[in-house]
RNA sequence: GCGAAUGUGGCGGAAUUGGUAGACGCGCUGGAUUCAGGUUCCAGUGGGUAACACCGUGGGGGUUCGAGUCCCCCCAUUCGCACCA
């Protein structure tokens, strides 16, 4: 913007205001985390960001400037506030911007922090920037080391060949958590299934403690759902089937033990390795063509498909005893059944699952009722609760006696017993790529994997020519020859592990290092944690709910069994701020433009220039969809803290919005409204308007005692839109008043400075203060002050709201039924009729019935 | 297909949880200040009407003196999950 600047000032000047104290917090160390121990902590925490080349966009500041005003909030109300900012700053982006530059990782991560430092800072966010941290740095990632060794000593880690998801364009290996639809979540290249060694994480055997210690958390209760699914216990059985003509055993998993009866059939995934032992003579062609088919179809075709997808198999010709009636029961195979959930193996129960009915019914399988409570189970299988039939020994017991007394009778006999099964997985932790954590690992000459010792942490990352896996398929580490060559325990001659870390590794606890981020003699300082965790408060978005806040409990678990930290759980609160939107225009050939390169013609977007048409789509703000809109041009026009305001009145902070710029002039004009209380634009000296006199105003003092009562609140639930409405009321009420007394706008000023730091802190040094109104105690309402002298009553005719009536707040009820009666507005609507009830709610409303 | 959430003025959103729908802001209209634009201030702003009436919280039913809020049935949008036995 290079317009003049207009002469007369309708407020305060945001260009010098936000630099001055900006420089003066810097200066005054204003937010450096308190040492002593005398108060009650407050530990809030942002998600770090990933330091993306794009800069900041206006979503970012969305939550940071919630946990601020927060932050600063819990300040003036007697907290030690640990407020912090990181980088997760291992990661792919500057990678692959490495390979096409040359540039180093580091170089490039390096610069992308400077500037997304200097967008916060630009916000005046109160971290406290000296425990800054960076999970690339060799002083952070030296413990993330740490404890990965810490983990492969506890059996935790190990190395196996097992079907991986590898994603070709990558070069990598990913997670399960990584893999949507059979493509990488965070760019959709196709993933596809490799056998290949690698490192994994006994996430499962923390399975139950992770879901179980969810109950107690103050999470929102999706992100609580998604942990629970992604984990995916089932209480059930393991049932031997025997198989007639054969000494096989056929196990199968079933979370419905109490069907057996109803089992007509059994089913193995084509994979399964008893599929040749028994399968007869005349079904192996069939058998083999079917196996091929499913060979061809990749994972992601299988899952693609899903439920409604047509049922396939073929009979294997073999035969299974049903262990509870000794039934010969067909053997199929079929592509429904996965290899790898529970043991690969089902019966089938038609009557009672809705993928075995679809089966039978496909291929004229028999269908035995089991369960009561449907009309016709040929038609419809009934999964519900209900007394058993046809089910020898457990006819008439309902479904959860039922399973229990067959798991018992199972169990007697030898041919099953109670399992629990998940759907979660161990946790594939180890990528080809460079720009990550080197594993503390070394290979001995027989193949066999040792830690280096801690004394030799952090392992650094070598430099090497080029970032890309070697010619043979090696990860990039594996060019870095000299940097390969080490020395084992026993003085023989080793290697170094070559895989790195993924990148959620630095995530996973980067929360603890914000306690001690100076000390390189230990992770943490053990006092320190005992005083500060866990993080009362924990910000971001909810795409982590299962990737980064299932993983970095998990480490956290394992750090509490080690007794390093001394929670069960990180985050016991967590929310989730919402998405800003942009709109996006994209042409058919999948160009996107600026919103200002393009224009509405008779309902269609198109491209002003050649009027070619274009799709809008509200898309999340990126670089490369032309719809960010920069926080620092923002700031430059408006100043900090109307952006800041901005940000928290568009709506509730779970939602998502779109981004509306047009919206932050309004409050700047609230703030400079704010400033006009105070201030004199013409002399830029005081107005005098603010002083000794005002006490009578009862309907100021009222709206005060409301905002601050609101601003309060808000900083308990996170509902700011709310709260700045109300302030916005107190603005209006003193705008027109002669006079406000002193110590009420003080107290205004001290519940806006949370939201508005920069301009608070100029009008409480304009009040006459030489401290920072951050270290000011935070103001209390009187809940007498609230009450309303005169009650606005509005009055019912059968239910039609017909007029208003004013009366003294202490009226009574028979006056103010009298009142109502005589309104002007009811009496037309009473004329002639009888009044059969009164009903009067206390200070709302009255309602006559007629 | 299953599950969850959401649906209120031209727009973002309020509504003390069954009690005066539309707070607050944006936008818009009119007026004042101003040479003018901008700014600021005042008034207005759900639809409708000259004014009433009347109609209004996605649609349709219901409960109630009273429903945005509770119940039932639809519709739409968004987001998850997707053969997990």
């Amino acid at each position: 913007m290079t317009e003049t600047k207009v002469d007369k000032k309708p407020g305060f000047d945001h260009t010098l205001v936000d630099a001055k104290w900006q420089a003066q917090w810097e200066r005054d160390q204003t937010y450096a985390t308190p040492t002593d121990r005398t108060k009650p902590k407050y530990y809030i925490l942002d998600m770090f960001p990933y330091p993306s080349g794009d800069g900041l966009h206006v979503g970012h500041p969305k939550g940071y400037t919630a946990t601020d005003v927060v932050a600063r909030a819990k300040r003036m109300m007697g907290f030690n506030v640990l407020r912090v900012m990181g980088w997760d700053s291992f990661g792919l982006p500057a990678e692959r911007r490495a390979e096409r530059t040359g540039e180093h990782p580091s170089v490039i991560t390096e610069r992308n922090i400077g500037i997304f430092k200097k967008q916060l800072q630009r916000l005046g966010l109160s971290y406290d920037w000296s425990r800054e941290l960076a999970t690339s740095d060799p002083r952070f990632y030296k413990w993330t080391q740490w404890i990965f060794r810490m983990m492969f000593e506890r059996d935790l880690a190990f190395r196996a060949e097992m079907p991986v998801n590898f994603c070709p364009a990558l070069g990598t290996v990913l997670s399960n958590e990584e893999v949507h639809e059979g493509k990488y979540v965070e760019t959709g290249d196709p993933v596809e299934r490799r056998l290949m060694h690698q490192w994994v994480l006994k996430i499962t055997q923390y399975a139950d403690k992770l879901l179980d210690d969810l109950d107690g958390l103050d999470w929102p209760s999706g992100t609580m759902t998604k942990q629970r699914d992604w984990i995916g216990r089932s209480v059930g059985a393991n049932v031997k089937f025997g198989v007639v003509g054969s000494d096989e055993k056929i196990t199968v998993f079933t979370t419905r033990p109490d069907t057996l009866f109803g089992g007509t059939w059994v089913v193995l995934a084509p994979e399964h390795p008893l599929v040749d032992a028994i399968t007869t003579p005349e079904q192996r062609a069939a058998v083999a063509v079917y196996r091929e088919e499913v060979g061809k179809r990749s994972e992601r075709e299988r899952t693609m498909e899903a439920a409604d997808a047509p049922k396939t198999g073929v009979p294997t010709g073999a035969f299974a005893v049903n262990p509870v009636n000794g039934a010969h029961i067909p053997i199929w195979i079929a592509d429904y059944v996965l290899a790898s959930y529970g043991t690969g193996a089902v019966f089938a129960c038609p009557a009672g699952d809705e993928r075995d009915h679809a089966f039978a019914t496909k291929f004229g399988l028999p269908i035995v009722e089991v369960v009561t409570g449907s009309p016709d189970v040929q038609k419809e299988p009934f999964t519900g609760d209900g007394p058993h039939v046809n089910s020898g020994f457990l006819d008439g017991l309902r479904n959860e006696e039922a399973k229990t007394k067959v798991i018992a009778w199972l169990a007697e006999r030898g041919l099953g017993e109670a399992s629990i099964r998940y759907k979660l997985r161990d946790w594939l932790f180890s990528r080809q790529r460079y720009w990550g954590e080197p594993f503390p690992l070394i290979q001995r000459q027989d193949g066999s994997f040792e830690a280096v010792p801690e004394g030799q942490l952090p392992i650094v990352l070598p430099q090497i020519d080029e970032y890309r896996p070697t010619r043979d398929g090696k990860p990039p580490l594996a060019r870095a020859e000299a940097w390969l060559k080490a020395t084992d325990a026993a003085g023989q001659p080793a290697t170094r592990e070559t895989n790195t870390m993924p990148q959620w590794a630095g995530s996973c606890w980067y929360y603890l290092r914000f306690l001690s981020p100076q000390r390189d003699d230990v992770a943490w300082d053990p006092e320190e944690e005992k005083y500060w965790m866990p993080v009362d408060l924990y910000v971001g978005g909810n795409e982590h709910a299962v990737l980064h806040l299932l993983y970095a409990r998990f480490w956290h678990k394992v750090l509490h069994d080690a007794g390093l930290v001394s929670t069960k759980e990180p985050f016991p609160r967590l929310f989730h701020q919402g998405m800003v939107h942009k709109t996006s225009y994209r042409s058919a050939a999948g160009k996107y433009f600026h919103a200002h390169e393009v224009e509405q013609r008779d309902g269609q977007w198109v491209v002003k220039e050649t009027g070619e048409p274009v799709e809008t789509k509200l898309d999340k703000m990126s670089k490369s969809r032309y719809n960010v809109v920069n926080p620092d041009d923002l700031c430059a026009e408006y100043g900090a803290d109307a952006v800041r305001l901005y940000e928290l009145f568009m709506g509730p902070l779970e939602d998502g919005v779109e981004w509306d710029t047009k919206g932050v002039p309004g409050t700047r004009r609230f703030l400079d409204r704010v400033w006009r209380l105070l201030v004199d634009p013409e002399t830029d000296a005081l107005s005098g308007k603010v002083g000794d006199l005002g006490g009578d105003n009862r309907e100021l003092e009222r709206t005060l005692h409301a905002a601050i009562k609101k601003v309060t609140a808000a900083v308990a639930d996170l509902r700011f839109n709310t709260a700045i409405s109300e302030m916005m009321v107190f603005v209006n009420v003193a705008t027109p008043a002669a006079a406000i007394p002193r110590p009420w706008f003080e107290a205004f000023v001290k519940i806006l400075a949370p939201f508005a730091p920069h301009v608070a802190e100029e009008i409480w040094q304009r009040l006459g203060h030489t401290t920072s109104i951050t270290a000011e105690p935070w103001p209390a309402f009187d809940e007498a002050k609230l009450a309303r002298d005169v009650l606005h009553i509005g009055v019912q005719v059968s239910g039609k709201l017909r007029a208003q009536i004013e009366v003294p707040s202490d009226a009574t009820e028979q006056a103010i039924l009298t009142a109502a009666k005589a309104a002007d507005g009811v009496q037309p609507f009473l004329a002639g009729k009888a009044i059969k009830r009164e009903i009067y709610i206390k200070g709302r409303l009255v309602n006559l019935v007629v």
